[in-house]
DNA sequence: GATTAAATGCAACTCACTTGCAATTAGCTT
DNA sequence: AAGCTAATTGCAAGTGAGTTGCATTTAATC
């Protein structure tokens, strides 16, 4: 996983490390502002500007993926060992849950014969409302 | 189309007006900052801050709807008398076109079974590369 | 240990979007 | 047609996520 890293020219610096070990222990995609607390929390404070430039960096490595639900943030979960999946995300408290799966292979397919655009990725999330909050 | 307003209690000003228009010209989804500029070109100039507080109730009514591709930014397009579809945008010239298509109906039975949450919406967008930029 | 490119932290910035508030206006009511 | 009132508007100022410039520090190699 960190072979990524060297082939990129990258360092695994102290900040870095603690990034990596903070989104190896979450499961669930997290917002910079909440790496950047859980760092804190860790007594690993990095500035918020280093999680920025991590973020962006690790996933130009394709080792983490971003995902948004319109919130007005962007969140990031780990890529390593983890299959394509996808996310729901509760309009009452906000709490988001894995979905392990993907419908569009095939449609991808007639978006293509369709449109003449060559797709290369999709995002797909799905809201509603969780037993708590229902 | 106008009844809803009215059933809301809303008055139909003039920039509210210019606004609609706008929308219904346009049948991609656009952007405040686009609709404010389309405005401005119509010589029917509206502060933005106006434009947003228009959207955020358009919205609320059921008449336009928001998209997001993750640009930083929220784009919105007419409901009325359009059937439910999804976009692609290309990642070359931003360029988005319209899917006409919905295969998620079998699958948010799925996804309520396995997830327990009642599924209210769901977000769905492609990108790729369009034939002029491909 | 010396070298150096990459990385960090701080401060200042950008950009989408929101809020407070006084002035205006649409849509009644009489 | 004039008056009333709640909704709406524009302006100014604020918020919050994310970015940029730059001097200092640090990991990795020589």
């Amino acid at each position: 996983m960190l072979d990524s890293l060297k082939a990129g020219g990258k360092k695994l610096t102290k900040p870095r490390r603690a990034i990596l070990k903070i989104f190896q222990e979450s499961a669930l995609p997290i917002t910079a502002a909440e790496v950047h607390e859980r760092l804190k929390r860790a007594h690993r404070t990095v500035d918020l500007v280093t999680v920025y430039r991590n973020l962006a960096m690790l996933k130009e490595l394709g080792m983490i993926e971003s995902v948004g639900f319109h919130e007005g943030q962007m969140r990031y979960e780990v890529r390593h060992g983890r299959q394509h999946h996808h996310h729901i995300q509760c309009r009452g408290c906000g709490r988001i849950a894995d979905l392990m799966l993907c419908p569009l292979k095939k449609l991808t397919e007639v978006v293509e014969r369709r449109t003449r655009f060559v797709v290369d990725s999709h995002a797909l999330e799905f809201f509603g409302w969780c037993p708590e909050c229902r």
